[in-house]
DNA sequence: CTAATTCCTAGTAAAGCAATAGGAATTATA
DNA sequence: TATAATTCCTATTGCTTTACTAGGAATTAG
């Protein structure tokens, strides 16, 4: 149940972009991959999930980059992970009914109960609570 | 962040065995794959892990099987999962530091509570809460 | 015009997953 | 003792995903 570079990485620049949030001010991936020690040719992928997902918006050209799209405090975690890595439930059932046992199967019962604690946590959590309690 | 079927389908071998449990009574192989519709070959690997952890005892030769080492209101899934799958956490660096910036890392902030969430429900339901309620 | 930047596509090596296959060892029982 | 039922062990394989790398096109500020 290992999360992918994927999220890891992803979730990381999205961080990065927080830290160094202004509203007009886009932060160029190669500074986002310099202080995160990452490949910014990888990283640049992982943008592009997150430009879909309109999490942040990107400006081209010279004195480009990329800029949240939001205020770090009204981002949560859930939606940058779900963004970068698809649902994050333990199993496909129990996003969709697929399976003929569901009604009455005792290990989707537990599926549920992890999905819900994980839900709990990435849900509840804004982006600028992670970097304000990295600060202390 | 999904399980594999090593741990889905060997939970589920689990599962069987605990609604057949009897302290004396092994069940073979062949039974739970049809009952639970896996493929036998398979399962057998799943259940090296098993018994490897301790989790199930086996009986060679005719009226063999498996048999639980230990009822299953002391059976915990976070053993049956762990035994299957190794550790059930989001990323090594909550199991292990392994990485530098560890002290001083946002994201290991919210791997760790992802972590504990997941360990509340599985170290806390046991083989045979799951049973039961499934019953309902 | 030039340099800095994002955007897009394709390719690739390595690893892990989900099996399948075949046979050796063990044991109850007829 | 022979047989059938069973677990145990090892090897192989096809498939998919991951984590990149490479190269160039498009865009834009100065």
């Amino acid at each position: 149940m290992r999360l992918s570079t994927r999220a890891r990485y992803g979730l990381r620049a999205m961080v990065d972009l927080a830290q160094h949030y202004s509203p007009d001010d886009p932060v160029p991936l190669s500074q986002i991959a310099e202080r995160q020690k990452l490949s910014e040719g990888y990283l640049e992928q992982l943008m592009t999930f997150l430009r879909k997902g309109r999490l942040v918006r990107s400006l081209r050209g010279a004195q480009g980059g990329y800029i949240l799209v939001r205020k770090p405090d009204s981002i949560t975690i859930g939606e940058i992970l779900r963004c970068l890595e698809g649902s994050l439930s333990p199993t496909e059932c129990v996003d969709e009914e697929i399976c003929e046992r569901a009604g009455n199967c005792p290990t989707r019962l537990l599926w549920k109960r992890i999905n819900d604690s994980i839900k709990t946590v990435i849900d509840n959590t804004t982006l600028e609570e992670l970097c304000k309690q990295s600060e202390n």
